[in-house]
DNA sequence: GCGTAGGTTGGAACCGCTTCCATTTGGAAG
DNA sequence: CTTCCAAATGGAAGCGGTTCCAACCTACGC
């Protein structure tokens, strides 16, 4: 292995001289330059990223926190890390939590200054402790999806997301509107699924339509656990002739559901999703679009800027708008499901 | 920060005493060992994994390096990497190659021994040059997907998928069947698609079928643009009654121009996918299901045996066993397309 | 011709850990 | 009470960079 001493020596030259050439650092002459540029073309030289971790006491390096690897909104938010991240000199240091040790264990590890220089939280908000150990070391941190206060959050008005939906089902003419969402999750502070269904609740007292609380349900996020959820919801007596569900994965299930029934969808039922995941487009889900690519680049640059003393280190909340993106899973209901509803 | 110097001190023993409670390693005293775990704990410590990499020799990281996380079924594998990596010591450094510069550089980076201690090649063999160089520098390699001389690869038999996707459809009685798979990418050496076509092929041949040079087509990897391709075929005057296509993904393309011509599957057109993507059972595809989870699973565990000293270094190839998992996409022709084959 | 400021340059010190070697310690055996 | 061996321990050296300071040029102004 060749190292800085072996390109000095070649080039006749002093090993600072050759750190000076590596890093652009000025105060070397041209004719010097281009000395130690040919000893390290000709040795193939490459420095030791470890050894320059060690001495200038940062990593090159970011990680990417996120649970799940199996939720498609995650993996596109990723990739926009990847995509924001890859013009950088930083490397991509990837983990996903899924219990809470591994949380514990990986927040911790952000800790030590020199295994990342920043980091990028998708979904996983730190809790307080966490956030106190944070702070106290110093590590940037860019909040995806989740708001945390006093760092800066990449987000959407997940209440607004709920509400447009609800809204549009409203327009359509529907009362009969279900919620389905995430069970509340005690290994992580999720909210999204809350929110949406906040604003879900929101649109229709905003429209006088009384909310049917067995019409809400949640379960495990997964399309099978949704469709479990959503036959139930068609099954009872006075079913709901829209669902609306926190995620498109949910509402893939719903459709399920459905067509397990031999539900005509729009014509028997309704189904928006959110995510806009790339099915999406495929199924003709109506869903609530959110940039989620662009999320993750938005927020890889955001971290790179705070890194370079440019941009914020603490607060700032940028909100991505929403789309909500009308397909064919949506439309009137039909009279019989509206009759259901007594008119009082 | 505190370094093992804070910890040596406030245990009252030598700093190599500390370093090895860190390591486990023996010929310490226990009651030595438990006071110098006491100091740990007290100060919070955590050992810098920048010096351990310089010291060591090696960066406690793994490479893992995937084309377009925009294919599900990289993700798929990166997901069963993640996990094989879990319990392990190594962090996981993603990059993704898109173009042939980022490969280079990529690879490139791959031989700094102390940046990555092993790499995952996931769907992108190494070039002569690449390998060998990679060789020179002595980095283990596992390759996913691809077939590399001299490197251990977890891979499965394209040519066997293919042949089982068509006899599949030849079974059913089609004999019009189309191939649509990936454009060759001057890029990267991706080789499934023309293994699939080649099993495809060599079903046709082995079943007595004339191919019909006409049905087999390629294009980019996507949806869309398998839905064009498809498009074509099926407005032909003479339209195969089956398509096969080199992945799920370039399936729903299929379908999705099916839909737009309102042709019946499967009563007008059958349709065989390949992977097993999630989506796929939602969509009752039928397809050649490979385990794409196991697949990187296995390739970590792999790389991590290599590392222990365990472990094949070179040429071990292992073959993962594919089913063809018939689902609604498929069944007999129609008499209709059936008459369009003349009997010769 | 000489002092001097500014531009170059060399290399020691240091980053925090591992490792190896020399030294100390603790006992068991004689 | 020695002697001796193995176990335990301390700490210097070294990993390969960066950085800072001192030393060395060089050319310019007087």
């Amino acid at each position: 292995m060749t190292t800085i001493r072996d390109v000095a020596e070649r080039a006749g030259v002093g090993i600072g001289t050759v750190s000076r050439v590596l890093n652009g650092s000025q105060g070397v002459s041209n004719r010097t330059r281009e000395r130690v540029e040919r000893a390290i073309a000709a040795l193939g030289y490459r420095p030791s990223p470890a050894a320059r971790a060690l001495s200038r006491g940062r990593a090159s390096t970011i990680a990417v926190t996120a649970p799940f690897l199996t939720r498609p909104s995650v993996v596109e938010r990723i990739r926009g890390v990847v995509a924001g991240l890859d013009a950088s000199e930083y490397d991509l240091s990837l983990a996903t939590v899924e219990t809470p040790e591994q949380r514990q264990r990986r927040i911790v590890g952000l800790c030590q200054r020199d295994r990342a220089d920043g980091a990028i939280l998708i979904s996983i908000p730190p809790t307080p402790d966490e956030l106190e150990t944070l702070r106290t070391v110093g590590v940037p941190v860019v909040v995806v999806d989740a708001v945390t206060e006093g760092l800066p959050c990449i987000t959407i008005d997940n209440i607004l997301g709920g509400r447009m939906a609800t809204e549009h089902l409203l327009e359509l003419g529907h009362t009969r509107i279900a919620f389905l969402g995430d069970a509340p999750d005690a290994r992580f502070a999720f909210t999204s699924s809350d929110d949406r269904r906040a604003g879900y609740l929101a649109a229709l007292a905003d429209a006088g339509v009384d909310a049917d609380p067995d019409l809400v349900v949640s379960g495990e996020h997964s399309r099978e656990a949704a469709a479990e959820l959503a036959g139930r919801l068609l099954d009872r007596p006075a079913p709901p002739t829209a669902i609306f569900t926190a995620s498109d994965t949910q509402a893939l299930g719903v459709l399920e559901a459905a067509r397990a029934r031999d539900l005509e969808v729009p014509g028997q039922l309704s189904v928006v999703g959110f995510d806009d995941i790339e099915i999406a487009s495929f199924v003709g889900l109506t869903t609530v679009r959110q940039p989620l690519y662009e999320t993750g680049r938005r927020a890889a640059e955001l971290l790179l800027a705070v890194l370079e003393g440019t941009g914020p280190r603490t607060g700032a909340r940028i909100d991505i708008p929403l789309t909500l993106v009308p397909r064919l899973t949506t439309g009137r209901p039909r009279t019989r499901a509206t009759r259901r509803r007594p008119a009082h």
